[in-house]
DNA sequence: ACATAATCGAGACGGTACGTCAGGTCTTTTT
DNA sequence: AAAAAGACCTGACGTACCGTCTCGATTATGT
């Protein structure tokens, strides 16, 4: 969508700027199903280019024209799945933390979901995937989070202001702090695999942030 | 002859135990310090076993004959810097977090120190390879929370035990919950890079997380 | 004591001199078996020193304190079965070639009788091997010429040598030169695999030799 | 060009079977030279595969696409230097033996020649090397001799059905084993190295095959 | 008879080369 | 002009052996 606007006039001399306009859609989307299910099948590190373009029934020069990393593929990919799964869901692109006056109840609600989410199978291997590699490498890293983690937040942010101005949470707070305070501990226990990640867990940590730690 | 007499009651004939006793120690300190040294100068995916083979002096084998991958030799390389640092730093091989009576400016001391021990350049790249490692890889995920992580953590169910008899932490509460609230946004930030890592960040998390996010 | 004294007036001092007395028989037959028996099987480049070590149940240094190489324990390992069927087949270790005083019927009959051996899948493997050794390495060749190749050489010399005194070979011809039209047409077909070898083809190399080629 | 067709209906799946038409005549060149300047070199056995692709300036993986071992690299580099070699002497390919009219001088002619290109330090070492190992990989041997040695017996046997029609060679005689009379004595000292292969060699091996061993 | 010392089995070690796989570039032909 | 195909150079993979070396544990004399 946002695609075909050339993203940039580029700058660099060395920048070989193919032309966008040509560009095979049948490829890309070839690109980005072989990406998927080859990372679902075999796993991060066994995925390799040559295997994306073989299943894709693609030359290795049409994926290395587009992207620049493996890790760029997928990442495209899941952004490309994550857009056909808004499609499909709902009518409207945009999302909201609903918003029906009980903050404790509208949290619990979202973090189930994203609970739900982080253990579908389906799903599991390319963020997970995807996450470790933006770890290691922050232009990546910077790309996931401004493209896929930041837009999800800022629903946090939105729903906390809310709430402030409603007095269900302190007017001093930093949301950003008070976001992660609820989203950390799940992303967390994802990712370390420290212990089960249930709803009960989502729910735990919604209590407690809330109330605090110290008694009342 | 011998051939056909089972040498071993064993089941997998592919067992190939090395004798541990004959092992290098030599080698095996010069494979840490290479290992170490090469991630942090040219990065983790870009470290090769024969690239840690060659600056070690050693021969390939000899790392495939110990470790069954480059994720391994480097948490083991890991933990031994930690327990060498350890010993050169305190007699005591035991830490602890301290318990001035102030729950809240205990937890931002240790905390403090937590950020200013990640954003060290010279654990960072090894740890931030590792922690990726282990995100993809269950088994090496496991050892590293295990090995790495879960020791540390305990050292917080420890202190907020000691709180909640105190009277300054609530008592219904699961000091593995508790601890991850305290401990995950720092985690989450240093690995997301979603936006800087202070002390003052730290403390924000302290003193979120022990008053909670609602108004008293 | 025996240590200080230098064991050899020999130049080199790297001549490590291991001693003959004490060393193990039963060893010593073991490698000679397990080296016949895997070139055999598996074919000369595919033996290696590891292998027979392995199967002969003994320790690569024992081999390597007594052979410089693969190819001069195969060709110990070769001679070694030739003393042994000697042993076996005739009491007395010296052949002839028999003096029946029809030279053309005493040739066919050793010629005949070196066809079968050259065709015996069990010497086949090993002395196609060690020949192939000897034509690339001078030293190795050496060796094999002078300790299996020469003696039986010398036959043919000594039986030629006695028909000339008969008048049946003419008395100015050398008989190495003789010997040779004999027996490297045979060598020739072996080696190379240009046409069968057969009973037939050593008559016809006699009665050839003997007539020459021009009419009379 | 029927290679390009075909995907292939066929049975092994393991034929991977490179397109021709695409190979680099480049790095072939560089490959035959450089394998025989190595085989030169340090000889035969030393020669790696390794070796070669690096003084080639080529990947290993251009080697294994296109032979499937040493020794088969260096089969067809030295058929190619024997190509090239009779490109740059005589206009025409084929070569024949004289026909004078004197058997014994045109036989002695060819084969002294024969002598020089043994004993030739060029070409020596690639032909040991080559001949040992079609010793031993019967495979290479059939090769070997189908592409290199046989095309010259021909020659042979060619002369000898005149010196049969002229009434010079008795007409009952199997051309190929009066040529191997002639031939194989030469390559007996050649290979096993008994004794030196000079010229005056080859003229008696001559007279002693065309007169017999037996007087007149 | 026993201490002495070399050989023995075992196998870890620093290395070299193997044959394979994939990365990323380049070229050729097809669409 | 981009795409499918795939050859090319590069370099790392993990394995197999090389020949050296160090370990106890046997032997096997030679005082």
């Amino acid at each position: 969508m946002a695609d075909t606007r050339t993203p940039e006039p580029a700058a660099k001399p060395a920048a070989r700027t193919p032309d966008t306009t040509r560009r095979s859609e049948r490829s890309r989307r070839a690109i980005y199903d072989a990406a998927l299910s080859l990372v679902g099948e075999v796993g991060y590190p066994k995925t390799t280019i040559e295997g994306i373009a073989a299943r894709a029934g693609v030359g290795k020069q049409t994926i290395y024209r587009w992207w620049p990393s493996k890790a760029a593929v997928l990442l495209e990919a899941f952004l490309d799945l994550g857009e056909r799964a808004a499609e499909a869901a709902g009518a409207g692109g945009d999302y909201e933390i609903p918003d029906t006056g009980d903050l404790a109840a509208d949290l619990k609600t979202v973090l189930r979901a994203t609970v739900d989410e982080l253990v579908d199978p389906q799903y599991e291997a390319p963020s997970r995937a995807l996450t470790a590699a933006g770890i290691v490498d922050p232009v990546l890293g910077a790309e996931f989070v401004e493209k896929l983690l930041e837009p999800s937040l800022q629903l946090y942010v939105k729903r906390l202001r809310a709430a402030q101005e409603a007095g269900d949470v302190r007017p001093d707070l930093d949301p950003r702090v008070a976001l992660e305070l609820l989203v950390a501990p799940l992303a967390h226990r994802w990712l370390l695999r420290t212990l089960p990640l249930t709803h009960a867990y989502a729910d735990a940590v919604v209590d407690c942030a809330l109330g605090g730690l110290t008694p009342r």
